[in-house]
Order: C-alpha cells, then sequence, then structure tokens
RNA sequence: GUCCCUAUCGUCUAGCCUGGCCCAGGACACCGGCCUUUCACGCCGGCGACGGGGGUUCGAAUCCCCCUGGGGACGCCA
C-alpha cells in the first residue's frame, strides 16, 4: 500500500457518460498501479438537481466496467456540517465575507463587464461592506481572492500553468440558502480525504488557481494535479447526445464488451508505444500519466466497433453465450430448447461485432420453425435440388459420427453420388436450414443444429421444392 | 470579449524532453487483391499527416518567437 490517495468524484445528475468513465478508469488504473487508495465521492450539494436514480446509474456504470473503489462512496450531503464549520472559519479569519448584492445585480454587472470586453468577473462590492443592508437581508459567503501576484501549480499532464490573480474573482462558497458551492467542498473533501492527486478533466483547469487560495487559507496542503484533455465528438465539440450515445451503460445495451470500452478509453488520450489491445491486468500495469496526451481526442466509434469484435472474436464462448441469452431475450428467443449455446457462439464469434449483431446472427439457431427470406427461398430452394438434398437426408440420417468430419463426409458421398459440386447445392442447403443466404459455415451450422433439427427442417424444406 | 489549454495521416496515436537512425512508424476507417460453399475472419498491398511564417543549427516533426486553427473556463451547476 503506499500513500497515494485518489478520487473520482461525480456529480449524480445523470448517468455515468463516457467522458466520466474515462476519468475514473485513469484515477482506478494508476491506484490499482501504485497500490494506491481509490476513493468515490458523490457530489451531490446541488440537492436540487441530484437523484437517487443517477447515483444507482453511475455505481451500476462502474461495476461493470470493473471500476472497483477502496473507499466509499462518500456522499457530500452528509458532510454539510462540516462544510458549515470550514465556511465559519474562513469567516472568522477574515478570509471570506458575506455578499449581499442580489441576483439581478449580479446578472446586470456581469453583462455589463462583457460588454466593455473584460471578465464578467465580481466587482467586490461587499468585500469592504461593515455590515448589511438590512439586519435579515439574504447573503451568499465569498472567498477573499488574492488581487494581485500570480498562482502557478504543476500539472502532471500539462506542465506548468501560471494564473494572474486579478482574473480571479471572490467566488461563493455558500449559497444564500446556506448550502456550500462546489468549488469550496471540493477542496475541503479533497484535503480532508487526504487525496494527494487529483486527476480529473481538463474542463477544471480554470478552477485549480481558484482553489489552490483556498487550500492555505484553511491550512490544508495542496495536492497534485493532472488535467486529462476532453474526449470530443466527430465535428470536434464536445461530446454529447447528438454525436451518438455518450452513456456508458447505452454500450452495454448496444452489445458492447466491458473490456472493449475500458481498451478504447484507455488509448483514447493514453498510448503505450504502438501498442492497441490492453487487457485491464495489462492497463494497471503500464498506465502512467506521462504519456497521456495533452491535447483533446475525438471519440471514434468505429474504433470501439473494431476493438469490440477483437473481444468477441477472442472471448471465452461460455461467458459470451451467458451474456447472450439476454440479447435472444430481447428478440423472444429462449435458448432452453435449441442447440448448445456456446457451440453456436463460436461459429459466430468471427462474423459479430457486438452482441447484437451475434443475437440475430443466432436467431436461427434458436426458432422453431425456419423463417424463409422470400427472394432467396425462391432462387435456391428449386425443384431441381430434390436430389441431392433427397440424398443428403440420407447420408445425414445414416450418420453415426455427428461431428465436423462426420457431417463432412456425409457432403462428400452427396456429392460422389450427384456428381454436383457443393458450390451446386451447398447454398440451397444453407437457406434450408437458415432461411437466408448468409450464415457461418455449413458443416458447423448442421453440426451445431444436430442431428433431429437438422434434418426436420431439410425434409420441411423438400416439401417445399416443387 | 477576457483568460487558460492545445496543434503529426479523416480519426486514435508513435516519434518531440535527450535535434541527424523519420523523404515520419502503428492502429481504425477507406480502396484494391488473395483465401472461400455464403457472410465474415484472416493475410497481402495501397491511399494518407509533421497547420502557416520567421528564426537557431552543418542539420528541425523535434529548440525559440509570431500567426492561425481547435478546445475549455468565465453560474447562488459540478
Amino acid at each position: 500500500m503506499s500513500d497515494l490517495r485518489l478520487r473520482f468524484a461525480p456529480s449524480p445528475t445523470g448517468y455515468l457518460h463516457i467522458g466520466g468513465a474515462r476519468t475514473a478508469l485513469f484515477n482506478y488504473l494508476l491506484a490499482k498501479k501504485e497500490r494506491g487508495t481509490f476513493i468515490l465521492r458523490i457530489e451531490d450539494t446541488d440537492v436540487a438537481r441530484s437523484t437517487q436514480e443517477s447515483v444507482d446509474a453511475i455505481l451500476q456504470a462502474m461495476t461493470w466496467l470493473g471500476l472497483s473503489y477502496d473507499e466509499g462512496p462518500y456522499y457530500q450531503s452528509d458532510r454539510f456540517d462540516l462544510y458549515k464549520a470550514k465556511v465559519q472559519e474562513l469567516l472568522d479569519k477574515g478570509l471570506a465575507y458575506r455578499c449581499y448584492c442580489s441576483q439581478e445585480e449580479l446578472d446586470a454587472k456581469r453583462e455589463a463587464a462583457m460588454k466593455s470586453g473584460g471578465k464578467p468577473k465580481y466587482d467586490g462590492t461587499c468585500r469592504e461592506r461593515n455590515r448589511p443592508p438590512a439586519a435579515d437581508a439574504p447573503f451568499v459567503v465569498r472567498f477573499k481572492s488574492p488581487q494581485d501576484g500570480e498562482v502557478t501549480f504543476v500539472d502532471r499532464i500539462k506542465g506548468p500553468i501560471t494564473f494572474r490573480n486579478e482574473e480571479l474573482d471572490d467566488i461563493i462558497i455558500q449559497r444564500s440558502d446556506g448550502t456550500p458551492t462546489y468549488n469550496f467542498v471540493v477542496v475541503v473533501d479533497d484535503a480532508e480525504m487526504g487525496v494527494n492527486l487529483i486527476i480529473r478533466g481538463d474542463d477544471h483547469v480554470n478552477n485549480t488557481p481558484r482553489q489552490i487560495p483556498m487550500y492555505t487559507a484553511l491550512g490544508y496542503q495542496v495536492p497534485v494535479f493532472a488535467h486529462v484533455p476532453m474526449i470530443l465528438g466527430a465535428d470536434k465539440s464536445r461530446l454529447s447526445k447528438r454525436h451518438g450515445a455518450t452513456s456508458v451503460m447505452a454500450y452495454q445495451e448496444e452489445g458492447y464488451l466491458p473490456e472493449a470500452l475500458v481498451n478504447y478509453l484507455a488509448r483514447l488520450g493514453w498510448s503505450h508505444g504502438d501498442q492497441e489491445i490492453f487487457s485491464m491486468a495489462e492497463l494497471i500495469e503500464k498506465f502512467s500519466l506521462e504519456q497521456v496526451g495533452r491535447a483533446a481526442g475525438v471519440f471514434n466509434p468505429e474504433k470501439l466497433l473494431w476493438l469490440n469484435a477483437h473481444y468477441i472474436k477472442s472471448g471465452d464462448p461460455e461467458r459470451l453465450a451467458t451474456l447472450l441469452r439476454e440479447f435472444l431475450a430481447k428478440l423472444g428467443l429462449s435458448t432452453e430448447n435449441g442447440p448448445d449455446l456456446p457451440a453456436a457462439v463460436k461459429t459466430l464469434q468471427e462474423r459479430a461485432r457486438t452482441l447484437v449483431e451475434m443475437a440475430e446472427g443466432a436467431a436461427f439457431y434458436y426458432r422453431s420453425e425456419v423463417e424463409f427470406d422470400a427472394e432467396a427461398a425462391a432462387k435456391f430452394l428449386t425443384a431441381d435440388k430434390r436430389t441431392p438434398f433427397e440424398a443428403l437426408i440420407r447420408h445425414l440420417e445414416a450418420c453415426t459420427d455427428w461431428s465436423h468430419d462426420g457431417i463432412v463426409a456425409a457432403f462428400q458421398n452427396v456429392m460422389d453420388e450427384t456428381g454436383l459440386k457443393l458450390g451446386k447445392f451447398g447454398p440451397s442447403v444453407r437457406v434450408a436450414l437458415v432461411g437466408c443466404t448468409t450464415s457461418p459455415g455449413i458443416h458447423e451450422v448442421v453440426e451445431v443444429l444436430g442431428q433431429t433439427r437438422t434434418l426436420v427442417r431439410l425434409r420441411r424444406a423438400l416439401e417445399l421444392l416443387n
């Protein structure tokens, strides 16, 4: 165990999205690699927007991805007393002050500042105010940010970053309803929880110079920061719903394997030479902040698909079969009275890129009756196939070795007897057994279907030949 | 608008720190071919980038400056 303490701190206002998942992954990987502690903290200070459903959805997605945490989940909504005390401490030290400006006043000031070409920062009206305008006037609490000099921090990914303090304004740390705000609680919690390396999204770079003075004001040690670049959509704008699915669990529903998403997310913005395929164990072993890129990256669904295809091809048939059942069920199919599912999976592993595709490809195995594609039936189930079909039925009936070799031998007998090449009647047999013209290899299909089902389907097709 | 970050094939990236091995390598996608009873897989080949301009240097993708492009932040959201 090292003393490295990391955290993932999502706010429960929706599902876990792709960007959050990657941030969580990087934290997880480094925690595992360095044998540190990975903390999960739920940032629900915005009581109105936070929901239990979102918490559950985030937890579920993390479980699916295999991102387990060592501590937590902590809920900020359980810690309001602590924040209150810390706000009071700053007030007592004179490092924070009550601000009585109304929302409307602030909006007007912001707009005016923007118009005159400046940064829309708070003008500090209440900074030096001595007493409230009225005894019961509502107020927020603002942190007194330093007004001159500059803050510099060395980002583990981007290097040194400097801000002039005059760019900063006095941010609100407590709302008029008494609840604390993000920029304040994140500092208190990270410090109180002993987090010493903060890996978070790029969009927080600008928050960092406002948070650093708060660490100091509260007597905390400033942690190290590592800001990972954003994930963009194909049009280079911030990834959002209009670029396709952004929810982690949507990928599960679309038939993706968690290892494919993990692998993809890891390689988006991080690299290890030319290697593309990484297991979780390998990522833990090889991950390092030094190899994380500094520029934003475009989310490429096609590459994710390719990775998913890879993991389906190389996956364990038994496991894939277990996962596939749910997808077959969505098609209204039960595997109970059908062929052995892992065997069926093996015939589809190299032709399905997702479990959805695999379920579609496996459907014919589990339908009680073949559903014929009209065009395929018209083209291939023709009267001239009667002879080879009868021969095939005879040889398959007589087959005592229902193995790949035994089945190949039966087909060979038909070829010898009729003088027809496989290409002459194979496609018709496929349509008879599957219903359409694309499927796994015909011998494989026959083998997996089994003797009884194969013969039933061939005889029924024979009746249709006329 | 202001501030911050960033810049190698369409996309993800290697190389950049420690200039020459790079007329820039890998992967996805795309295009051709091979394999083949179908569809795929696989294999082989092709297309394709150092944003622009100045420097520094014998030599720059690599170092410096400017420009431009892209992203982010500017909330009593997180």
